[in-house]
RNA sequence: GGUGCUGUGGCCGAGUGGCUAGGCAGAGCUCUGCAAAAGCUCGUACAGCGGUUCGAAUCCGCUCAGCACCUCCA
């Protein structure tokens, strides 16, 4: 029995509001399409919540053995100022300010992000196509919109007609809104406005004289709206109907309801089975947001170098961080929250080392003990089955290390568990903690220099304890914790040491 | 105003109506030359008020507090 089989996965899916058994359209294969950032800025905190939570998700799915095919996108074009479909693209504006051309905006965003995603051991996705690459896709969609009656031009924009829509289809399926109440509140359209509605959004918009980033098509030189470029990039490449569409909460509405729109309008197909929403990062209770000036940068982040920040932490604690708690509800930050994690994360670390060094003989097999040993590891994967749940499952990883150091204290006899169950538990927390939570030692730079040299050290220390010169064997211990490097000592004498 | 969500012990945070979440902090103990690390033991918490039920943190209603989206944001 494979573990697909196994252990089917139940994720909350955001167009029922309910938890439901995920069926892929192809057995053993899924495709999942995720929001990506428009680059015209650096990432900060909040974003990588979102990007880590879906990793997480992919993560898991290919442990227990789907082909999974991931795609994010990079947006380079099309995301304006504001919805209103008026105001300057993004990439445009940080281009005329910094005095670039907006590929190089593109390409220093686009490597920054790549570079944060790297720190936090975030996989890169199977295919990571961009807005600009898709141009002629974009076109091809529009076109296929207005010969639906679904989209109509005016004065060389094209904009999608939802009322249009919403007679034949059901417009906000996803995100609950109600398309009378949309028409009535907020702005009126003026006299200038080139919709028909207020709520209808752009697929093309026609580039003033000014406006650098622009391309040919049937009804102006311009450029495609933010909405369009996400439905043409994931059905291209995943199909009409594929498995899981993901994104931050924010982006639920309108961004999410105009795909469904665009996609229906053009296929005429329910173009995603689940779609997950993950939820914000907040501080002191706030989303963590640009606008606000509460968010702060990875880098920031790394150095301590924020009003918000105490002091610095690591990629990994901070990732440790946000797996305690549910993709789906909101994140709190604090000092005191990050610094309880930093402890709890080199606990997990440290076991895993503990569990490499771990040498197995079988003697007599106690079935309690490999009893227990079976249900931990059923329960990495119910829990992570269970809507991707990583906070139980680090409670089920603490238990294992929990075990993990009895072994090696020797509180219980390893010797106890017969070499098939051990070698599972084995694996089964090996495999949890790297490659489905995707945490690593956070000082991966030691290197065999570094190694060499505390060793020498250790080899003093220990002379000197049995010489029973502690006055020296203290220093050693303390002037080490000093530099970073804290010494523990074992039963048997040996001592091993963690880097802090 | 509309839509949705949340309110859990000192802190952070899981929780499918009944059976211990977990982490951090704190106290005691074991181990240790002393520490550290590790292990063991200890807290009976679920915003408030009603209701359903044999039984509710978990379901329903009301109240209070907070958040998100409805403008750009993951």
């Amino acid at each position: 029995m494979s573990l697909i089989e196994k252990y089917p996965v139940h994720l909350t899916n955001s167009l029922s509001g309910k938890k439901e058994l995920f069926v892929p359209v192809n057995p053993g294969h899924l495709g999942i399409y995720v929001c990506g950032p428009t680059v015209y800025n650096d990432v900060h905190l909040g974003n990588v919540r979102t990007f880590m939570s879906f990793d997480v998700v992919t993560r898991y799915f290919r442990h227990l053995g789907y082909k999974v095919r991931y795609v994010r996108n990079i947006t380079d074009v099309g995301h304006l100022e504001n919805d209103a479909d008026e105001g300057e693209d993004k990439i445009s504006k940080k281009a005329r300010l910094e005095q670039l051309e907006p590929m190089e905006v593109v390409m220093h965003y686009t490597e920054g992000f790549h570079e944060v995603m790297r720190q936090f051991n975030i996989l890169p996705p199977s295919i990571e196509p961009s807005a600009t690459g898709h141009i002629v896709d974009q076109i091809e969609i529009t076109k296929k919109l207005i010969d639906n009656g679904f989209a109509y031009e005016a004065n060389g924009s094209v904009y999608f007609d939802v009322t249009k829509y919403h007679e034949k289809y059901k417009y906000g399926i996803l995100s609950g809104r109600v398309i009378e109440e949309l028409m009535e509140s907020g702005r009126k359209l003026d006299s200038q406005d080139e919709k028909r509605n207020k709520i209808d959004f752009a697929l093309w918009k026609k580039a003033s004289p000014y406006h650098i980033m622009r391309w040919p098509s049937p009804w102006s030189d311009g450029f495609p709206g933010w909405h369009i470029e996400c439905t043409v990039m994931s059905t291209k490449y995943l199909g009409d109907t594929f498995d899981i569409h993901g994104g931050g909460m924010d982006l639920k509405f309108p961004h999410h309801e105009c795909e469904i729109a665009q996609a229906v309008g053009a296929n005429d197909q329910k173009p995603v089975n689940y779609w997950i929403h993950s939820n914000m990062l907040t501080v002191n209770g706030q989303k963590m947001s640009k606008s606000l000036g509460n968010s702060f940068l990875p880098r920031e982040l790394f150095a301590g170098d924020h009003a918000l920040l105490d002091r610095g932490y690591g990629a990994m604690t901070v990732r440790f961080f946000m797996l305690q708690s549910h993709y789906s509800s909101t994140l709190d930050f604090s000092n005191d929250a990050l610094g309880a994690a930093e402890k709890g994360y080199k606990k997990i670390i440290n076991a895993l080392a503990a569990l490499n060094a771990l040498v197995h003989e079988q003697k007599e097999v106690d079935d309690s003990i490999e009893k227990d040993l079976l249900r931990l590891i059923e329960e990495c994967y119910k829990n992570m089955s269970d809507d991707f749940n990583t906070a139980k499952t680090l409670a089920v990883l603490f238990e294992m290390a929990a075990r993990i150091n009895d072994f090696k204290s020797g509180n219980t006899q390893l010797s106890k568990v017969s070499k098939d169950v051990f070698d599972q538990f084995k694996t089964t927390y090996q495999s949890f903690v790297k490659d489905v939570l995707g945490l690593r030692e956070e000082n991966e730079q030691n290197n065999d220099l570094l190694d060499g040299t505390i060793q020498i050290l250790i080899e003093l220390r220990k002379k000197a304890r049995l010489d029973k010169n502690f006055a020296l064997s203290d220093k050693i211990r303390d002037d080490l914790k000093q530099v970073g490097v804290q010494l523990k000592d074992g039963k048997d004498g040996t001592i091993d040491y963690v880097i802090e």
